[in-house]
DNA sequence: GTATCCATTTATCATAGGATAAATTAGAGC
DNA sequence: GCTCTAATTTATCCTATGATAAATGGATAC
């Protein structure tokens, strides 16, 4: 041995930010691998540290929880979505292809996936407000501006029906389906996935008009016939 | 008191065909509700048993879970999906659209579609091997069909493309989100889920055409250019 | 009615798991 | 270099968990 190398090269002792960063981080990954039920001390034997320091740092699990939700959803989150999809320089087809792609991009991660179906599964209403935002920041503005663009009523005249709204739900799900396969069913999806996204947008930008045109002339019809229902 | 009421109103001892019954549709209820990870004692308890008594029927809680998997997936797989696809007295529009509404209707249930989920997130194969039966013995012969139907060049003389697979995976995945949204994420999908795959279906069908011969324009075209590459 | 079999329960083991209290020691400030 | 704060570890509690062995007792055969 040319020299006795010191046995920790690292720094030891961290201050309780930088702590705190490592705690979360290895948390993310942590639970995203072995799902929400995994164990405090398995958790610190990754990060390298013991199982009663992460109590120093968050007072339970649960807490600690919280703070891995708050960090891969809420931060991840990017207001100029909301910004793409009011913007009218573009048609509305091409700003919802532009969104969804970024946005795919986004959360089509090992973490991001695992960690929002664990916390489905496990009876959290995180997937559910996270989607109930969704629908509301984006959603509801892309099926205005596609009424708009096909000449149909505004919103504030017919209201946005659920049936449309699936539309929507539809092609995202579509999207989504490609990471499910591979960060939940764990299987290969080796396509490009660039090219993947802007085939199923292509086909559902394709066969949105009509269907909107119909499920809306059925309203109507529905409207003109019983005029108390909507 | 009018009179003493026996400790036991139902059978007490069943026969083992019994009991293996009653514990497998047992553990598919508690798997699905509290996840794989869900412990011995309360499933015994839920079934009114003791927790030994599992263990005289299944030698480990591993092998009580591949039959609950054999149960809920093997079982629920009709072989009739098969020959629908293959009759060609419908149009493969039609064929597809009686396919999906009724596989969807076949799965869209708490007990399969969160074991699915649950099963994946835990590194199971189940879910990969799952969807593999989908892709050959369903969704090859639907892009034959559909090559078929557009007049487009059979897949013994141009290979179905990944590309053409993923825009069946992508109506596949639109569908199979409203299960998804409903039993993982714990939302409320109120609508009429017949109309919302019609209309969804309608919107694939609309688009898939021009996509598929757009997609094997520029793979004749690739083709053409390098014909090494495929 | 009694003997016998086997379905079921009681008792128990060994390890895992979240959480807490007390002991230790790195390193910043002077 | 010494002191003292607080970051980190060691030791420990109590309950949960998959699994096994031994005890119990209900029902069928004769």
């Amino acid at each position: 041995m040319l020299a006795d190398i010191p046995k920790r090269t690292i720094k030891y002792r961290l201050s309780p930010a930088e702590r705190e960063r490592q705690i979360v981080s290895g948390a993310i990954a942590f639970f995203a691998e072995v799902g929400l039920d995994g164990q405090t001390r398995e958790l610190a034997n990754r990060i390298g540290i013991t199982q009663p320091l992460l109590y120093r740092y968050f007072p339970s699990k649960e807490l600690l929880l919280e703070r891995v939700y708050e960090e891969v959803y809420d931060k991840r989150w990017k207001p100029e979505w909301e910004a793409l999809i009011a913007d009218r320089s573009l048609s509305i087809g091409e700003r919802f292809r532009r969104f969804e792609k970024d946005y795919q991009r986004t959360i089509m991660t090992y973490d991001w996936l695992r960690i929002f179906f664990s916390a489905g599964l496990k009876g959290t209403d995180l997937p559910a407000r996270y989607l109930s935002r969704v629908r509301s920041l984006i959603f509801t503005p892309v099926l205005a501006e596609l009424r708009r663009e096909l000449g149909l009523p505004s919103p504030e005249v017919l209201p946005l029906s659920a049936q449309e709204f699936e539309l929507i739900f539809g092609i995202h799900g579509a999207l989504l389906y490609v990471g499910i396969r591979k960060f939940i069913y764990n299987m290969d999806v080796s396509t490009d996935q660039e090219l993947v996204f802007d085939a199923e947008i292509d086909a559902f930008l394709t066969g949105v008009g009509p269907v909107m045109r119909r499920l809306i002339a059925e309203q109507q019809a529905r409207a003109r016939i019983d005029p108390k229902k909507t």
